[in-house]
DNA sequence: GAGGTAACTTACCCTGAGGTCATATCACAG
DNA sequence: CTGTGATATGACCTCAGGGTAAGTTACCTC
């Protein structure tokens, strides 16, 4: 059901009650039971649309040989793409007050996985061309990905008046700017990670 | 209530009871009623405390005179530093579950409103240097440094064994590996933000 | 038109969590 | 020893929200 998506990607699977989301459909609390069975159910059934829009998308572009940065922004561009008109759809499967057990924590954690594991694809790339093995790093890298698009998904879903094609071309500027700022404080030939000096408390 | 802070930023005001919080902290849940009045007045203690801890750090930052995306990682460093022992006060002050309304609301709204100007500042900075001055741009980018603050954070929380100056130091290994990937792959003069072909659905 | 069935709704139950209150314990002054 | 106020608690109230069962409408077949 399209409209439940929407709430629950607007207010959290928590946040969300069953008898609203039935009032915006128009329809009764207890159809919602008798189409899902349960709360659980109807979350799983809007997770498994979801997670399968997603990851054939983020899969497909993992295909096309791109790497480093570039296969961060043309990712983004697809899924920008793709859910121009369902924009919730990324927090859906980014929901903290989802239950972690259940069968519906089974399919939003088999997308997941797979969603993370192209992601590590990708920043092993552009570690690994920069030098950079450790694991934690890579993981650290990864979190960080995902926090990026959640944070573009939010302000998208905030500002309905941009399209998808200003979506692309505005990250494309903000990371020029990024690495305009870099180069031009240390000068063109990075790579030497001297960390900035920690003050103390 | 130090147990208050870490429960509420550990699953979210929604999903934390008075009552669990009662009982980690070996008393009764009406006598957190008698200090706090209610939840969202334990709540709003809380957050009092976070949010000045936090804007007072950021704003110390922000005196040093740094710019770009080095102030960016003199920020994180000075909070990592800040709360090494308190890792879990970054999300008590994002917290989607928290009322919108109510005097709790009001609180954790002035001191992100600090932060957020804070950052606007260091955001306006690194874009005017790069030659952006576009208001929908700015407000995209400071969305996404304070995600991946809360990324960072988040990671921080799962890896307890990672000390503040490790986060530091991978904070600047992380942006070093970026910025070598682009200025590698476009050339050492970026700038012109070619964005990536946009795929069609 | 009678009967049966699928779709749908109203009215209800029940658990869990926020919030309150009468009571109990204790330190201490007189 | 006893009265008093601060501190603290178990038991209770209330209500939102997930979930269910009985009843109602609409349609289809014979």
């Amino acid at each position: 059901m399209r409209v439940a998506s929407v709430a629950f990607g607007t207010d959290g699977f928590a946040a969300t009650g069953v008898a609203d989301v039935a009032h915006a459909a128009g329809i009764s609390k207890a159809l919602v039971y008798s189409y899902f069975g349960s709360k659980e159910g109807l979350h799983a059934a809007c997770l498994a649309e979801a997670g399968g829009l997603l990851a054939a998308e983020i899969e497909r572009v993992a295909r096309d040989g791109s790497a480093g940065v570039e296969r961060g922004v043309r990712t983004l561009a697809a899924m920008f793409a793709v859910l121009d008109d369902r924009r919730h759809v990324w927090r859906l499967l980014r929901d903290r007050t989802a239950p972690a057990d259940g069968p519906a924590a089974e399919v939003v954690a088999q997308y997941t996985a797979r969603i993370e594991a192209l992601a590590r694809d990708g920043v092993l790339e552009l570690l690994g061309d920069a030098g950079t093995t450790d694991e934690l790093d890579v993981s650290a890298m990864v979190r960080t990905w995902l926090g990026i698009v959640d944070s573009l998904m939010d302000w998208w879903v905030a500002h309905p008046d941009q399209g998808a094609e200003e979506m692309t071309q505005r990250v494309a500027r903000l990371i020029a700017a990024l690495v305009s700022d870099q180069t031009r404080r240390r000068g063109p030939a990075p790579g030497d990670a001297t960390p900035a000096p920690t003050p103390q408390r």
